[in-house]
DNA sequence: TGACAGGGGGTGT
DNA sequence: ACACCCCCTGTC
C-alpha cells in the first residue's frame, strides 16, 4: 500500500472565490482541451487534476455552475493560492473576450458565445515546455499518456511515501519531473515512456537547461519575442511548441500558436486557403490584437467541436 | 476478439 | 518535401 492522493484525506469542498458558473462543456475544454494533460475526468462533473506539486479536485454544482474544490489536507493550504494562479492568473476571462473584436468578426462572436468562460490557464512555465514537447503530432490523449508515465516514473511523489509505479495508476500520484530530474534520466528511459523521437529533443533540452542554470527563468521573464526567439533556440521547439509554452505557461496572451486546426479553420472561416502557418500567424496576430492567443484557444475550441459535429 | 492499416495539435534537415 | 517514432482508432 502507498501514499495516494485517494487514500488520504481531503479537505471540505470550498466555493470557488468567484461567482462566475461555468457550463459543464466549458469546463472540459478549458481543463482538457489541450491546454493542460494532467486533468482526468471524474463521475459527477468533477476533474482530478495536478499542476506542479499541487493536486485539486474541482467540482461544478449542477445546480448553478459554480465551483468548489478540495485538496488533500496536508496540501490544501498551499494549494489555495496555486489554484488561484492557475485558474485565474490571466484575469477575468468574460472581460478579456470582451475586448476582443467580436463586434467586428461574427465567426469570433459564434465562438465566444458557445464557450462562454473560456479561460487560459496560467500554469507552471517548466512543466508546460515540457508538455509541448511531447505534443508533436500527437492527440491529447496520447499527450496525456506520455506526461503520466513521465510523472509516475519519473516525478517526485505528491505525498509522502508513494513509489514509482511501472505502469501509471488510475489516479495520480506523481508530479512531473522538473528540468533537473529530466537530466539525469537516460534518453532510453524517455523512450520506454512512450515519446518515441521526442525523446530525444526533452533528453537534450534537459541537458542543455541543466548546464545553463536560470535559462529558463529568465526566459518566462523576457518580452514576448525576445522570449520565444530563445525557446525556439531548444531543440524540438519551433514556433508552435515556443507559442504554446508563452500562452499557457506564461499568461503572455498575445502568442497565437497555429497548428494544423487553426490553420483548417484559418483557411476555411478568414479565407485563408494557402497561407503558411508563419502567415497565418502574423494575420492572428494583426487582426486578433493583443489577446490574440484567447482568441485562437476560442477558435480552437469551437473548430474541435464542429469537427465532433460532423463525425 | 484480434489483426491490420492509416494517420496524427511538429520539428529538423 | 520527408523522415522521425509508435500509439490510438476505426475497420474488417
Amino acid at each position: 500500500m502507498s501514499s495516494s492522493p485517494d487514500s488520504a484525506a481531503w479537505s471540505a469542498w470550498r466555493r470557488w472565490p468567484e461567482e462566475m458558473s461555468v457550463a459543464p462543456h466549458v469546463l472540459a475544454e478549458t481543463l482538457d482541451g489541450g491546454q493542460s494533460f494532467r486533468w482526468q475526468r471524474e463521475p459527477g462533473d468533477r476533474w482530478l487534476g495536478v499542476f506542479g506539486g499541487h493536486v485539486v479536485r474541482l467540482r461544478r454544482d449542477p445546480a448553478d455552475g459554480t465551483l468548489s474544490w478540495s485538496a488533500p489536507a496536508p496540501l490544501a493550504a498551499s494549494a489555495a493560492p496555486a489554484l488561484t494562479r492557475y485558474l485565474d492568473g490571466n484575469g477575468d476571462p468574460r472581460a478579456l473576450a470582451d475586448t476582443l473584436p467580436w463586434r467586428s468578426d461574427a465567426h469570433l462572436a459564434r465562438c465566444l458565445a458557445a464557450f462562454p468562460g473560456l479561460r487560459i490557464l496560467r500554469q507552471p512555465f517548466g512543466e508546460t515546455l515540457l508538455g509541448f514537447l511531447c505534443s508533436a503530432t500527437k492527440q491529447i490523449v496520447q499527450i496525456k499518456q506520455m506526461v503520466a508515465l513521465l510523472a509516475e516514473r519519473h516525478g517526485a511523489p505528491l505525498l509522502p511515501g508513494a513509489a514509482s509505479a511501472a505502469r501509471p495508476p488510475p489516479f495520480p500520484t506523481h508530479r512531473l519531473p522538473t528540468w533537473p530530474e529530466l537530466a539525469a534520466v537516460p534518453e532510453a528511459e524517455l523512450r520506454g515512456c512512450l515519446l518515441g523521437f521526442r525523446a530525444r529533443y526533452i533528453a537534450q533540452t534537459a541537458r542543455f537547461l541543466a548546464a545553463h542554470p536560470g535559462w529558463l527563468e529568465e526566459t518566462e521573464s523576457l518580452p514576448y519575442a525576445a522570449a520565444k526567439e530563445r525557446l525556439c533556440t531548444l531543440p524540438g521547439v519551433g514556433e508552435k511548441v515556443a507559442d504554446c509554452t508563452l500562452l499557457f505557461g506564461a499568461g503572455r496572451l498575445e502568442a497565437f500558436p497555429v497548428d494544423v486546426w487553426i490553420l483548417r479553420a484559418m483557411a476555411a472561416r478568414y479565407g485563408l486557403q494557402g497561407w503558411t502557418p508563419a502567415q497565418v500567424a502574423h494575420f492572428g496576430r494583426v487582426h486578433f490584437g493583443p489577446l490574440a492567443g484567447l482568441a485562437q484557444q476560442y477558435l480552437f475550441a469551437c473548430e474541435r467541436q464542429a469537427a465532433r459535429a460532423g463525425a
